[in-house]
Order: C-alpha cells, then structure tokens, then sequence
DNA sequence: GACGATAATTAGTCTAGGCTAACTCGGTTT
DNA sequence: AAACCGAGTTAGCCTAGACTAATTATCGTC
C-alpha cells in the first residue's frame, strides 16, 4: 500500500473532475485536460487499471472505480483545506493559493492535513465555496442552480464559483472581477432584468448593477430565495 | 533555471550536513547518509558538478561549490523555518514535524514559505535552536560549547540541541528524553559535578537534577555564563 | 457495404535516478 | 618491488513516465 505518484494522483484527480459522477471520459479529453500526450493517457490508465483505479475499455474511455474515487477526492479534500489555509491564514491571493495547494496536495501527510483543517475550523467549503469531503470521501449535497437561470425578481445566496478544473489566465481574471465587485460565496444578489432574447442579465449585488451575459455568470451557483412577493411558478429543471 | 530535482536537493543539503564548512565529502559517505548505493553517488556528483553545483575530484571526494552552498542553505532555511512552523502553530511533536519537513522542505514556493515565515515571526532558529539562515544564506555566528566541555559550578544556557542530521529512533528517543526533563533551548543548567574519571556529568536543569555521560550530552550547546563568583581560569578550546 | 476521418493504441525512444557486478587505482604490507 | 585491499568508478540494467511515428478501430457517410 504505497502512496500514488505524483503522476497518479493528477490522473485520478482530472478523471473525478471531468466525471465527477463516474462517467466514462474518452483518452483525448484526458490528454488535453493534464497537458500530456494521448499515449502516455492509454499506458498510464493502463497502470492504473492493473491497480483496480480506475476501468479502462480499450477505446471507449476510462472511468473510476470506487477505491480510485476515494482516492480522487481525497485529493481533492487535501487540495481544499490547503487553498483554504493558504487563503484565510496565510493571506495569499486565490490564484497563487491555488497553485501552491496544486503542489502540495500531492505531498501533504494525514497528520499536517488534520493539524491545518484543525486550524482553520474544520471547514465544509473552500474560499471559493467548493465543498470539501469528508475524511470517508462524503460530500454533501447541496441544492444549487446557475445564477443565469434566476427570474426576475428572484433573490439568491451566492454559494459556489466554480474554478472549472484549471483556472488559466482567463478564468483567473474573471474570478478575480467577481471578487472585486463582491461576487463572492455568501453574497446576496437579486435578479433585476432577464432579457432572454439579448441575452442580457442585469442583476444587484450588494451596491453593485451588474448587467452580463450567460457567458459572464458561467459557474456561478446560488441557492435560489424565492422573492418574498414570489409566485412566478415552480422551480424545475427545464432547460 | 529550471529549479532542482528532490533529489539534487538532497545530495546537496546532505552535503552541506557532512561538510559545513565545505570539506571534501567522501562517497561512501554521502552514499550511507543518503542510504544509496556508492555508484549513484559518483553518478549524481556527475551531473551536479556540471551544473557548477558541487566540485568533484575523482576519488578524492566533493565539496560544494559557493552556488551548491547557497542551494543548500536556501533548502536549509525551507526546512527549519517549516519545523517551526508544524511544531509551533501546527502543535506537531518534533519528530514528526521533522519528517513532514523533510518532504515539504522541496516543494514550497517562495511565496508559501514567506507568509509561514512571517506567520512564525521571522524565527532566527528553530525548535531546537539550530539557526536560520537569512534569505540571502547568511547565517549567525554564535559562540556555543558542547554541554559536557562545562566544568563544575558554571552555568549555562541551553541554545542548541543537535539533531545531528538524520535523527532515527535512538536520536529521537535522546531528544524526547531531554525535552521531558526541560533540557530545551532556553533552559538554565548549572554543572553541579563533573568526574573526568569516570566519565560522569551531574547537572541542574531546573528543578531537575541529571547524571549522564559524555555520550548523553552529545550534542547539547550551550552559550556560557561564567559563574558568578568565577574565578576558575580562562575558557579556551581544550581538548 | 465500402470509404474516410478521427480517436486510440502499439511500438520504440528518452531522461532521471536508482541498482548490481566487475574493474581500477592508490596506499599499505611484506 | 610486488602483492593486496578497499574505496571509487565504469558498465550495463531497471522502472516511471513522458514523447513521436506508425498502426488500427470505429463511426458516420455515401
């Protein structure tokens, strides 16, 4: 029962991110995903499969089994108590937190994990509002929508904004507007305007008139407080 | 100036540990410290000397180069300002913050290990009183003499207890030991009876009183305080 | 049902950093 | 001076994990 590589371990965590249900996710995608060749996907997977993993069907992907789930989001329990220690204790800013944690996932033990989540209070939720699993690997459930699916009128808690994996300059960017303007996890904001047809959203957060498009909202999740006044309809899942 | 490999590293800090003041190092010794065989040693001082790292005159050993110091000191810094860290704010015990040191020490970044730094307040030495290095691997010069070199009614304080490099089970255990009787950096002790003879050491550490040989003191540094009635001779380096 | 495009796999190399076995050099003994 | 011994080096091999080039499956189209 040694330890994954450092090699492994980034395997496991890009499969988790790009299934996180424990879809299969095609050679290539994983390829583009970790800056690797395409061949070096099929050989490693290989590798991992002989250690149960992950399931590897010969050019129809790759998927997790339940001991490489475990190990997925174990990593990513370490990836977030660290973002969040880098952030709230050490004062770094999210990108260059988020960099760190990327390196040191890999090389943290059990016990400075539990010294640091210890410290900083056991948290359920990175800076960013990602919610970190549990030692066993749980992560609750939690009922979130995209911000550009609030209606008119329609207030919200911002919860979660998503970093997509691997935050590249423009994302960084993006995410760092949003902190700016106080688009940040525990916000409240208040759906103004929907006009679907220009797709044009214009929407209060705190002071803050934010007038964007779906594409300027992507990843943004709240938790939906229907408006007081509210009967606008049900809420579902429609597309 | 892509930075070193862990392992680059490591034959570097070790040897820094066997020739601090930049000897020659043997390969056989570098070969035990690092627990590798003899032909990797030659292998590696190979490619650290064409990186201007070390100088390595075949069958007569290596030394540092004033570049390979400089790493050395800088791994150095990483690693004690870390186990001040762990032990300090973490609250791991020495040993352990030891080995989690020992693996973080090569994959903090500049900018994680400056907020620790300045989280920990800037320490000039670590839990054991070894120093810091600056950023610049400059290190203070202190006047320390072994413990044992004492001689009777002098008084002292405690500034360094050696870790001696790579401290296993007995070391730990030696170390554990003094820091149940409050022999620690800080401390006062006072000679109370020394028996060259016989090879006896009666010491007082607080309210403790501790009779050891030269062998249990291996290690202990202390800065004199002449006794204050002292008129034994002048202090010199005697053999 | 054959044809191409595209994705995936196989085959073969490379580098870092280990290892063992075999050889060589330099100092000590006789 | 010759022989010897041990530390150090050379030679050759191994594994992890990447790469490129070449090959093969599969799927959608005609």
């Amino acid at each position: 029962m040694t330890a994954l590589s450092r090699s492994k371990q980034d395997y496991l965590k890009a499969l988790y991110a790009l299934a996180p249900e424990g879809e299969a996710v095609p050679t290539s995608q994983l390829a583009a995903h970790l800056s690797v060749s395409p061949p070096s996907v099929t050989n490693m997977l290989g590798r991992l499969a002989e250690e149960r993993l992950v399931k590897h069907a010969p050019r129809a992907g790759a998927r997790l089994t339940a001991l490489g789930r475990r190990e997925a989001l174990a990593i990513v329990r370490r990836h977030r108590i660290l973002e969040t220690f880098l952030v709230r204790v050490l004062g770094l800013d999210w990108s260059e937190a988020h960099h760190d944690a990327e390196v040191l996932e890999h090389h943290i033990s059990d016990r400075v994990l539990a010294a640091i989540d210890r410290l900083v209070g056991h948290p359920h939720e990175d800076p960013h509002g990602h919610p970190i699993p549990d030692v066993h690997g749980r992560l609750r459930r939690r009922e979130l929508v995209p911000l550009a699916r609030l209606r008119r009128g329609d207030r919200a808690i911002v919860r979660e904004l998503r970093d997509a994996g691997s935050p590249t300059g423009e994302r960084a960017a993006r995410m760092k507007h949003w902190q700016d303007i106080g688009l940040v996890p525990g916000a409240v904001v208040r759906m103004r305007e929907v006009r679907p047809l220009d797709d044009v959203f214009e929407l209060q957060v705190g002071t803050h008139r934010l007038v964007t498009g779906t594409e300027g909202l992507e990843g943004v999740l709240v938790e939906v407080r229907r408006s007081p006044s509210g009967r606008h309809g049900t809420r579902g899942a429609q597309a």
